[in-house]
DNA sequence: CCTCGAAACGGACCGTGGTCCGTTTCTATT
DNA sequence: AATAGAAACGGACCACGGTCCGTTTCGAGG
């Protein structure tokens, strides 16, 4: 016996199947994905394509979109790595309305790109939503408050992001609007915020 | 013979039986929406308490989500006549600025209450979403342009709905930012917008 | 009133997301 | 190595959105 109690966060260890199983499925979904691309990949599919049953899928990936999530997630990891440590200005270094411009430009990229993705991934429950929003909450509030704005920042933060976001570019995108008038008026805007 | 040629925009005469059907789906969802909740009212269910097969639901409203913007739209219709034509300040007759802040309360109040609804109506497909937010967006633009808001007003009206969204208003809400708060904060905002 | 083509109807059918539960596999303990 | 029980597995099963197509109904000429 090596411990009474657990610990209250223990890392809720992994079997071993179970971690290649989750390692197959993510990378089946990957491959899936990117060739036929994420309107045509089923949860059955997947599951073939894995070699595991349909089950399984559901026990690591509560649903279809917690699996988009999971998939979009490996390259979301590597662009806030850029974000934190990478060079400016979208990295540290640069005075933080560079940053802050430079972020918007890139945040929108990404969600251009991985428009599909994003959809697939964020469904209509808000609380999925919020962890993946999260980060870059965090860190336009973050900048916002080294321009030392005064206000409601979480909300600013939030307000500076919203017409960002996948949906709403493609929303603008149907409405005639251009990534390049949108990246124009959007830095527009931070000018009026920042003040 | 009463004409040669089809008017280009002849508005499709609708057959009697047609109109009857519509009119019965309609309510038959509106009156299991408002008992039992959008989530548990499904496309068969409907079909049953209208009393017309399913395919009928399918031909007159193309989808799960055009029925529920079809019932949606009801209310929504008066409240853009209460903006269009209603007392002050959310009706015309109050100076743009005290309108637009009235418009945006109203806007979110509706957007809380309606928000199932609405999470139903809006479904990943930006193209139907558009025509919903179409009104608003041109409201709101108007108002920036009575404002002799400078730069690209199609955008910055965009970018102050786009926090007051149903989704948008439920992720802060599970972020712990209350009602009133976003309510300052979205005046703050207006305020650096117009400035 | 009859005719006839067009439009609408309706329900069997299908694909897909999601669940359930009997079976298998792992691993800590002795 | 044997054991036990917790965890994971997997595929049959279900519900719901959406389609298809043979049948019925409408209503404009005659």
């Amino acid at each position: 016996m090596t411990r009474l109690l657990p610990l209250a966060d223990e890392p809720a260890p992994e079997r071993a199947d179970a971690a290649r199983n989750r390692e197959a499925i993510l990378t089946a979904a990957l491959r899936l994905v990117e060739t036929r691309g994420v309107g045509c990949v089923t949860m059955d599919t997947v599951a073939a394509e894995a070699g595991v049953g349909k089950g399984t899928l559901f026990r690591r990936f509560e649903s279809r979109e917690g699996l988009m999530a999971a998939v979009l997630n490996e390259s979301e990891t590597a662009w806030q790595a850029r974000v934190i440590s990478g060079p400016p200005p979208l990295g540290p270094g640069a005075p933080p309305l560079e940053r802050l411009l430079a972020f918007g430009h890139s945040r929108m990229r990404v969600n251009v790109t991985h428009g599909d993705l994003i959809r697939a991934a964020t469904g209509h429950d808000p609380v999925r939503s919020r962890a993946a929003a999260g980060f870059a909450l965090m860190h336009v509030r973050h900048l916002l408050g080294q321009l030392e704005v005064t206000g409601d920042l979480r909300f600013l933060a939030f307000a500076l992001l919203a017409p960002l976001e996948a949906m709403a570019l493609e929303q603008q995108r149907v409405d005639g609007i251009s990534l390049e008038q949108i990246e124009r008026a959007w830095d527009d805007l931070v000018a009026r915020v920042v003040g």
